[in-house]
DNA sequence: GCCAACGTTGGC
DNA sequence: GCCAACGTTGGC
């Protein structure tokens, strides 16, 4: 991986090194009836393994820049209403995704060759849900998220949050 | 290397 | 359930 591998692109700030103790953001999105941040809350330490991610684009998100501590929004797609519904951070670092490498998953990627595997996942902590949920409908509404990734590249499973935009959001969730 | 066909995601 | 967006695949 070069340095300049992601130099195109409205997101490349994602991958530029860190000020110390910066801490950047992210959202996640999963489908409440697979796996909802209920079931990440009560999951063993709170923690899950992040898997299945099969795009390269949300998996240059989770791989090159995710980084422990991170804060995450918890995105429940295909539902009613679609919100932002927790916080979550990262609490493991990508690794190679089991998922990919085992010949018995689903999610096996033949293609994907052990010794520099395609895929990758993180593990995400359950942080805290929102007092209330930001919807869909809300973000869209709201001028100032305009540019978020979510709204821009809404099929993406990982996208970066700017740090205005996750305050945004935050004071959003406030009652 | 182009591009049509196809598959997936996810909002509506 | 439909379909827009878009990534992937494969024929040429």
């Amino acid at each position: 991986m070069s340095p300049a591998a992601h130099d195109d692109g409205p997101w490349a700030w994602v991958f530029t090194p860190r000020r110390p103790n910066e801490k950047r953001y992210w959202l996640v999105k999963s489908e409440p009836n697979v796996f909802s941040f209920d079931d990440l809350r009560a999951a063993p330490k709170q923690t899950t393994q992040w898997d299945g991610v099969r795009n390269f684009a949300a998996r240059n998100f989770l791989r090159d820049g995710m980084k422990r501590g991170d804060q995450v929004f918890f995105y429940h797609s295909s539902t009613n209403p679609q919100a932002i519904v927790g916080i979550a951070q990262v609490a493991r670092e990508a690794y190679p995704d089991p998922t990919a490498l085992d010949k018995k998953h689903p999610a096996f990627d033949a293609k994907s060759d052990p010794k520099d595997p395609s895929w990758y996942a993180v593990d995400l902590e359950a942080v805290a849900p929102l007092a209330k949920p930001v919807t869909l409908t809300e973000i869209k509404a709201n001028k100032a998220l305009a540019e978020m990734a979510l709204v821009r590249i809404g099929r993406l499973s990982v996208t970066p949050v700017r740090s205005a935009e996750w305050d945004a959001i935050v004071a959003m969730s406030k009652r």
